[in-house]
RNA sequence: GCUCCCAUCGUCUAGAGGCCUAGGACAACACCCUUUCACGGUGUAGACGGGGAUUCGAAUUCCCCUGGGAGUACCA
């Protein structure tokens, strides 16, 4: 086999898609595991869908997913342009072969005779094939119709390129995941290559490109089945070399339709900015129709594409469910290095004062607080009582179920007298802490109970870290003029 | 409508004729741990869509049905 190159070619028309980011990521996979290049490449013929804000996003979120790229856009390489409107003038010249080789032909029907064909075709409930109207039309002909002021759209010769290079009508091809697949090219209809406003269309571009680019394997979503006819049949007619295929099930959505913005993020710039680890992310996609053979299901994407292979990938659909990407990205959370989840975490903090905290302090309230995350964003809501000084709000539940009650009182007039004593270390205050809750169990009081006064008091909640740890971050002072504040 | 693809616990999957009284992960539930919420640990429950056929033997092969998905553009 020559070389391995894959592409993954996202159309700029919206942010990266998680799909998306799926086949890239096979792509990426069966690249690395076979020494081949992965290639960048932005399908934007469609200009009017086309913007440069969703080109940086996809840029930017295959790379913050480590997709990085051998050649594209950006970084070039020895087959580009990588970018489909800057190839605009090599497409009239492959379209020129076909017409000349009689592979394709000049149509002239205006949308209004396309339309009454396709319903011509709904009425006697028979699949819509295009009739062929202008395949034999006679130089004459076509002169008028130019005359006319007619502009010729270019048509792909189905039927002569199948009875060119195959026995029958049905055309196979082995899939890579799939298996053999095959379908009858009379059903398919002469489509469009080059449009009547001399721009290809996405069957015809493709193969364009994917032959200049010699992309050896094809990889993409099952809804590109129908068109990798197509364009096995303009590789063939092109004398081009077919390159591999394989198809991958797609990512539906919990109710199992389309996954698409009302079952909520669907770009990974929206998970990234919902709190989602990209490392979390990929992870989670590449057990979508993928399994280690070791059963290890958290790892990297260079570990995961040591244990790669095409063959192995599942063909049926599978379902993007949160469940299990939140446990994983949980997981990556506790995983992650301090330093880096401390920056990763600042975005989410910025309605606080971080500087009234010193590295050390800020470092131990992240230690303390990671644990029940399940989103960087949940570090938001988890912290507020680290901040304010002597000062903290009381929630309505900590006030009326633990500050009201008789025994919390109690148990705060008591830890205040002692408190002032002790050393806010957190060796010190567990030792102390642990000896405080004893007295108060010799008297009948739970633990918990103990504990639940001085944690209302000080972080105005009745759940949170560690309550050793707070009492040490937030020091003698603030903790102590807390407890002051909720005795009555 | 037509064409194609797919089909194992709720979800992601392991399984390539006997190793399967179907394994794992997430979720669920129970218990344990515990200064709360969590984490963690230990368990429980939970699936081969249906019907034929081949075979000594089928989750695994074949056929039909059903269900789901996709395609059907001068969009990509």
């Amino acid at each position: 086999m020559s070389e391995v190159r894959v592409r993954i070619a996202p159309s700029p028309s919206g942010n990266l898609h998680v799909g998306t980011a799926r086949t890239a990521l096979f792509n990426y996979l069966f690249a690395k595991k076979n020494n081949g290049k992965f290639i960048l490449r932005i399908e934007d013929t469609d200009a009017e869908r086309t913007s440069q804000a969703y080109i940086d996003n996809i840029f930017d979120s295959l790379k913050a997913l480590g997709l990085n790229w051998d050649e594209g856009p950006d970084v070039g390489g020895d087959y580009g342009p990588y970018t489909q409107s800057e190839r605009f003038d090599i497409y009239p010249k492959y379209a020129q072969i076909l017409l000349d080789k009689g592979f394709a032909y000049e149509c002239f029907c205006t949308p209004e005779e396309l339309e009454a064909e396709k319903e011509e075709a709904t009425k006697n409930k028979k699949a819509y094939v295009y009739s062929k109207k202008c395949e034999n039309l006679t130089e004459e002909e076509k002169e008028k119709l130019r005359k006319e002021g007619r502009k010729p759209a270019l048509r792909f010769n189905i039927a002569k390129a199948q009875k060119a290079f195959h026995d029958s009508s049905i055309l196979k091809f082995d899939d890579l995941v799939k298996g053999e697949l095959h379908m009858d090219t009379d059903l398919l209809g002469d489509f469009v290559i080059m449009k009547s406003n001399g721009t290809p269309t996405y069957n015809f571009a493709v193969v364009i490109d994917d032959m200049l680019m010699k992309i050896s394997h094809v990889i993409r979503g099952e809804d590109h089945i129908s068109n990798t006819f197509k364009q096995i049949l303009i590789f063939e007619a092109l004398g081009a070399e077919v390159p591999r295929f394989g198809h991958l099930g797609m990512i539906l959505a919990p109710d199992r339709s389309k996954l698409s913005k009302r079952h909520g993020a669907t770009a990974v710039s929206e998970f990234v900015e919902k709190g989602y680890l990209t490392e979390a992310l990929i992870n989670f996609v590449a057990l979508l129709g993928w399994s280690p053979s070791d059963g290890q299901e958290i790892k990297t994407v260079d570990e995961i594409a040591q244990d790669f292979r095409i063959g192995d990938v599942s063909s049926s659909n599978s379902i993007f469910e949160y469940d299990k990407l939140n446990w994983m990205n949980s997981h990556y959370i506790k995983m992650l290095p301090i330093e880096d989840l401390k920056e990763r975490l600042k975005p989410y903090l910025t309605k606080y004062d971080l500087s009234e905290l010193t590295d050390a302090q800020y470092t131990r309230m992240v230690e303390v607080t990671r644990e029940p995350l399940t989103l960087l964003s949940d570090i938001t809501d988890a912290v507020p009582y680290f901040f304010g000084g002597d000062k903290v709000e009381i929630e309505q539940k900590a006030q009326t179920e633990v500050l009201d009650t008789e025994v919390s009182q109690d148990v705060l007039k008591t830890f205040l007298k002692q408190a002032q004593d002790w050393n806010f270390d957190e060796e010190t205050l567990h030792e102390k802490l642990e000896a405080f809750r004893a007295e108060y169990k010799e008297k009948g009081i739970k633990p918990k109970v103990t504990m639940w006064a001085i944690r209302a008091a000080v972080t105005g909640r009745t759940c949170g870290a560690d309550m050793t740890a707070i009492l040490a971050i937030l020091g003698k002072e603030h903790s102590l003029a807390r407890v002051k504040a909720a005795i009555k």
